[in-house]
RNA sequence: GGCCCUAUCGUCUAGGGGUCUAGGACAGAGCCCUCUCAAGGCUUAAACACGGGUUCGAAGCCCGUUAGGGCCGCCA
């Protein structure tokens, strides 16, 4: 009956995993695992210039990193390899011989070309819709070129080669090959081989509706992973730029867009990147990480920011992070909300110093630091209550005493509660903290 | 220039002729909570690109205009 769902992500390795190209893969892996079919991964490697071996793992690795496993392709194996173009030169010749056979291509100052039969051809499209082609007119829709006159193939011939050998059932791609779609199934006609359905899905814009492009500051999959956004999340976002589940949640497991997951619910306009949106949902998903996980992708930011903390008591590091949990949105703003914890020397906020180390302030903070040097017992709770009995006995409300307290151990104004970071910091670099703020005003 | 796709709040979207005085989310504003910052709760502002049809009735269908995007390579 009908034939296996097979799915590819044919990306070339001309640079890193780009936001669009991994949104593709995306689509087409929901599409896969949605069905129970397979998805492969080829390499489009023809380009011998512009290929790189760098990209090529960059991509390996951002599709990895998003969970995007494929079943066949490089390091995965499959029966229908090689499974990068410029290891298949003879199936590409043995194709060509078949189509001049028929008489379909022609010569043109060293190149080979594929003459079109010139007619209408209809695309039916999971995404658009069926679109008439008109391919009638020559000069509107000219021949294309499949060899050029060194032998080397063009992007058209071998990817249409590739499809039919590797018995791909749906082309899911970016909509940039919509218009090239009716020339390649008029390929397919002449190879004697069914075209596959073809499913475009609409390209991604930057805030400013320009197209998203290489040079674009978060483009690159790797920009989010070196900050230390969370695959889920981002995988999760990328769903939501042209995928809707139609019942108004935006924060949904993997598992269950992949059971939801149909053309039907993909969106035929284009799509604008939204870093904000991003970044909030990242959010989410931080909220929701294990201690144990949060401890660990934590060390991993400050490790990435230029600092060790191996070098800092475990217990230490743990207790600092542990009051970070539920802060933050992506890790690589723990480094700058929780680096007090791990530099003494803390330079003062000046907008904070302007409102806090005043000096009708002073003579308060000596007051808290007076209770503080009194505590035997340093806990969060001890030294809550030293603090309001302390603002009790001066007639100030709590906050009075809290924000010079706060900024003279840890040099901003915001940061995890007060008393906790106090309790991890210990007695002894508290009072040596507030002593050095006392010294400043 | 030719061909093709698209058009709902700033952004992602719900909507597939009546239930739309158009719903949700992010971002914005305000309030509450509160040791700060977040988070959370509540409230608020914000859109059917325009013009014609079709219809008793249009955000939804048709045509046109405009706007955005894509393709027209011996790039992929």
């Amino acid at each position: 009956m009908s034939s296996p769902i097979r799915v590819r992500f044919a990306p070339s390795p001309t640079g890193y995993l780009h936001i669009g190209g991994a949104r593709t893969a995306l689509f087409n892996w929901l599409f896969a695992r949605h069905h129970g079919g397979t998805f492969v991964l080829r390499v489009e490697d023809t380009d011998q210039a512009r290929n790189t071996e760098e990209a090529a793992a960059a991509i390996y690795e951002g599709l990895k990193w998003l969970g995007l496993n494929w079943d066949e392709g490089p390091h995965a194996g499959g029966n229908f390899g090689p499974y990068f173009q410029s290891q298949r030169n003879d199936i590409y010749e043995r194709y060509l011989a078949k189509l001049k056979e028929a008489g379909h291509t022609f010569e043109d100052n060293g190149a080979i070309r594929f003459r079109s039969p010139r007619e209408h051809v209809v695309v039916d499209d999971l995404v658009a819709g069926s679109i008439d082609f008109d391919l009638t007119n020559p000069e509107t829709h000219p021949d294309m070129t499949i060899r050029r006159p060194d032998g080397s193939w063009i992007f058209h011939f071998v990817n249409v080669v590739d499809d039919i050998e590797m018995k791909i059932s749906h082309v899911i791609r970016g909509e940039d090959h919509l218009s090239n779609t009716p020339k390649h199934i008029e390929l397919y006609r002449a190879l004697g081989a069914p075209p596959p359905r073809f499913a475009h899905i609409a390209l991604i814009h930057n805030m400013d509706g320009s197209k998203m492009s290489k040079r674009d500051q978060g483009a690159s999959i790797e920009h989010y992973t070196k900050r230390g956004y969370l695959p889920a999340a981002v995988r999760n976002y990328l769903c939501l730029l042209g995928w809707s589940p139609k019942d108004n949640r935006e924060k949904i497991p993997i598992d269950e867009i992949v059971s939801l997951f149909d053309f039907k619910n993909v969106v035929r306009s284009n799509a604008t990147f939204d870093p904000d949106k991003l970044h909030w949902l990242n959010g989410e998903y931080c909220r929701e990480l294990q201690p144990e996980e949060f401890l660990q992708r934590g060390i991993a930011a400050f490790k990435s920011a230029g600092l060790d903390l191996g070098q800092f008591p475990d217990d230490y590091v743990r207790a600092a992070l542990m009051t970070c949990v539920g802060k933050i949105n992506v890790f690589d703003e723990l480094p700058a909300y929780a680096g007090f914890y791990f530099a003494d020397d803390v330079s003062f906020n000046p907008e904070g110093i302007a409102k806090n180390f005043t000096a009708e302030n002073k003579p308060r903070l000596q007051a808290v630091r007076s209770a503080f040097a009194g505590l035997g017992n340093f806990d969060a709770g001890a030294v809550e209550s030293a603090l309001k009995e302390t603002a009790k006995n001066l007639g100030v409300k709590v906050g009075i005493l809290v924000h010079p307290t706060r900024l003279a151990v840890t040099g901003t104004h915001a940061g995890p509660s007060l008393y906790h970071l106090l309790e991890v910091l210990g007695k002894e670099r508290v009072l040596a903290r507030v002593d050095r703020a006392l010294a400043t005003f």
